[in-house]
DNA sequence: CATGAATGAGTGTTCATTCAT
DNA sequence: TATGAATGAACACTCATTCAT
């Protein structure tokens, strides 16, 4: 899928992107504290420190400013889960790792997740496609690690089970961003990452009781 | 946390709740297609089948149309689990009979869990933490069935799993609405159900290559 | 010019009385409150007792309540005039005492004075020349009165100097109820009425400097 | 009392003042007609010769147009009145010509004299101390003529006269314009001067008949 | 390229008035 | 007669978007 391009007025590349750059700042500050739909594209323009005129030089429609501010937050995300991915790959170990990392990256970008994660629906008929596919792309880096363990034997997990796993992790990232008011008065993100880590890899454990009785024996 | 009341100018106290409802069935639709901003109140009520006049006697802010939709879709899922949960109790049995039952009712429900899902910060200052409070009370009701096979000794979790566990099953009973256009693609939701219910029991099942053998050490 | 009849559904015309009194009741107090466009109908059935499909009973038009209640309190201001006057003709003594009179009863009345004077307006191109003719009859009492004293010989007025003295009166009058914010903070009533009186009849008394000199000798 | 500053969008200052003054124009012809109430602002901008959307860029509600009315007015006003009084000071004669020059304006002003006293009230609680202050400082205006007649010796007043004479005078300068479906029927704006001003400084004129006699002693 | 004044369709909300019961 | 639910025209105000300078 190619990449939507946001069409803009001024030519000069350097500057498309310097400008985009404050805009989708300030955009994300916005949203977080009002939303999309209450935020004006006066206050972006403001907050990104240039006039309402100028805003509308480097885009076409208000919602093009979402879809760059989700754009862009797709592909920090992205990459940098790629980097580590990249350099930790195959066994169980380096996969608990990279869950980790996720999520720390994840509890990074609180704001942007829960931005991206309501504000989605905002996006149009043809923005919204392209931004479900940046989503597919990421569970399925996770589905390759996950894969990879299950080629090396470190794992036992049919192919519907890989991917129903990377989509957990990948909602349990966003998780801590979006259930925040009940999960950060209850855990620290490392015992967080730790008990979902655990969970993730363990299930729940079955007391002693009844071991070795009746269930799906 | 007492019920937050919507006001109605109307007295008949039988109308209303008939009113509402038609306001609620009409607007989770709209909600459903345009999300709660670009639904306009005149939408809301020629889809409730009054004019827009009537729609302001039932209510007093577009805002509470989407409060009394959320309270709504909490109150009845609430029930309906509430009602399951008092005949199951204390066995992991009745425990995964119920966590498949649950999310039956939020496939059930699915439009209404997109809308409460993506609108609710929609809500104000005031209706918020009323709703918030409903979430908690759910979770709190799976932590209560957890607890009791903990104590049954059919389990063996801490307060802090018991409690991360209740938030993961509350939020993949969401995800089967919220991912639909990925997980509905994937899997059939009784295979949905199945297989979540086996990680979340099992985790992820270690291959017989490793086992035995430490981590990288 | 006869009387502008509001026309009633109801057909029993002691309870039209009856209605007519509440509504006129409970209306000067919410004009009083928040004048006449910003009352609602509604309010007013309320403020009377009953509800907005009886109040609707018994006018037409919003504007007929307005015209109710100024039409009645022209009525009994020009009655208690009258009974004055009928009693106290033909004397400057007398006329001194009419006018305190009219003053105090201005007072009296100063809600209703108020109202009548910034929502006449507000009646319709048919309500409000018998509302101005209403005024123009009070003002030829006072013109009678003045006119007496010149024809008995205690007064030396022009007819067009009787005229405006009479609307002076009338509108000093209502001074003390629309000017209220700044007379009554500087004058008790009484020596309001003293005040006006002395001015009325003795005009700027001159000092003694410039006795005899030039001017309009 | 700080001028109470109606916020506009616009930065260029001169263009807000033009603008205002278009407004302005468009809005007492309109209050003169209909009142502010029976008003729309659609009305106003088309009046005053642009679009809704335009209005609101330099003014922030409704209400403030009103304010901008009456407070342009007193400002007008004010400041011929000051003018005028600054080089007329002192003497009876002075006096005379002043009253007679304000009267003349408020007449010149008829149509804003008009909205300003039938709408002020509309004015909210923080609008209206203000607009009253302008009251209070142009009758101190008159106080200030007054009160040095009196020092110079030849004017003989109290205080307390002097106060409510200044009222009157400001009140009459209103009347004309106030009451002119029946002033200015009766008489022209100069015979009401001429007539004013007499019975100001004179009063009613006794007859021969009773002179030298006491009332009913 | 940058600016910001101008635009007007669109939105939430109110309220006088009607009419079936 | 009395009621109050229903109606929808009307209103104040907003805001994305354009375009002349």
């Amino acid at each position: 899928m190619k990449k939507r391009e946001v069409e803009a007025s001024v030519k000069d590349e350097r500057l498309v992107i310097k400008r985009r750059d404050q805009m989708i700042k300030g955009a994300v500050t916005l949203f977080k504290q009002k939303g999309f739909h209450r935020t004006t594209t006066r206050e972006i323009a403001r907050a990104a420190g240039f006039s309402i005129g100028t805003l509308y030089e480097y885009i076409r429609k208000k919602e093009d400013i979402l879809y760059l501010v989700v754009d862009r937050m797709y592909d920090q995300i992205r990459e940098r889960l790629q980097k580590d991915l990249d350099t930790n790959q195959g066994t169980v170990e380096a996969l608990k790792l990279s869950i980790a990392y996720y999520f720390r990256e994840m509890a990074d970008m609180q704001d942007e997740v829960l931005v991206m994660y309501q504000e989605a629906k905002s996006l149009g008929k043809d923005a919204l496609p392209y931004v479900l596919n940046k989503e597919i792309q990421m569970v399925g880096m996770f589905e390759n690690v996950i894969g990879n363990c299950v080629k090396n034997g470190e794992l036992d997990l049919t192919e519907q089970e890989v991917k129903l796993i990377a989509h957990n992790i990948f909602v349990q990232g966003q998780m801590w961003a979006f259930r925040r008011w009940a999960l950060q008065k209850a855990y620290s993100l490392e015992e967080y990452i730790e008990l979902q880590l655990d969970l993730l890899f363990h299930g729940m454990k079955e007391g002693k009781v009844k071991l070795g009785t009746g269930g799906e024996g």
